[in-house]
DNA sequence: TCATGACTCATACGAAAGTACCAATTTCAT
DNA sequence: ATGAAATTGGTACTTTCGTATGAGTCATGA
């Protein structure tokens, strides 16, 4: 649906555009305008696709050199952020996709408390939710396994 | 098909009869000419860049597995899983942390079609929430980045 | 002793996620 | 052209998550 939306939607602008240029050619008389009008066109077409092939190899060397070998925890990472014990341990179960119910089962301790403890790491981690969480851990390596 | 098809038509109808109007009021001034080519060169910027799209689209479907470069996805498994392509892309984003209203932004579609398409993600990587689908897709290996 | 930080727990509320249906449309290969 | 698969979108509901706030316990070092 958006698709076709999009495409209707330019065509529709562009046929604007013609009705423009030709009332414009028309009244001036200028012949060597459309051929300046379509040299534009050809140009930017080129243009548009160059900046997205852009942008797809940029996406393809971003995602390809980023190859981690060691699987090792930094515990120093670990200290500069000022993650408790308590904390640490919740957020690896956190990382192994358990819930917070599953947590609090696993650690013995209330729901509520784990609540608090995935809050106070969401502050030290700067972010907003489990998910950025677990993105966050991974990128500062303070998981065990992987 | 036939409902887009026949308002886009009637739309283009109307804006045919806006240019007949047009034609009798007298416009005159050379700004607006350039102001014209500019919005061209706009149109085709975009419209080369979807034209790209639209090619790199078909592409990833038929010639995924030709890439002979250092691949830290595992394009097997995806299919072995039998995720479509517009899943793909929806576990992607979901593994950045990104909510499901953020990632129906980031795809230009609605978060209901988002809470689908992550539903059927759960089924197919044998999840049931979201940090356990990011747990297995990156044991699976199908993330960029990872 | 006492201040402090870590840990614990609770309630209440709103936001996000997830499930279970359904249905229209689009794409694509045969 | 046609049918299957994919994509999109909706409603209604439940569950889980996240925040804010307050408070009690406990060990420890100054």
């Amino acid at each position: 649906m958006k698709k076709t939306v999009f495409i209707f939607t330019t065509l529709i602008i562009a046929l604007l555009v013609l009705f423009q240029l030709s009332k414009f050619s028309v009244m001036q008389g200028n012949s060597s305008l459309e051929f300046s009008i379509a040299a534009v066109a050809v140009i930017f077409l080129f243009v548009g696709i160059y900046i997205n092939k852009q942008r797809e190899a940029k996406n393809n060397t971003s995602t390809s050199n980023t190859n981690t070998e060691k699987q090792t925890v930094d515990y120093t990472q670990i200290e500069t952020l000022g993650l408790s014990k308590r904390e640490y341990e919740v957020l690896c179960k956190l990382a192994q996709g358990h819930t917070n119910k599953e947590i609090a089962s696993l650690l013995f301790i209330s729901e509520s408390t784990i609540k608090t403890h995935v809050s106070n790491l969401y502050v030290k981690l700067d972010v907003k939710r489990r998910t950025q969480a677990i993105q966050k851990a991974k990128e500062l390596q303070i998981l065990p396994i992987s």
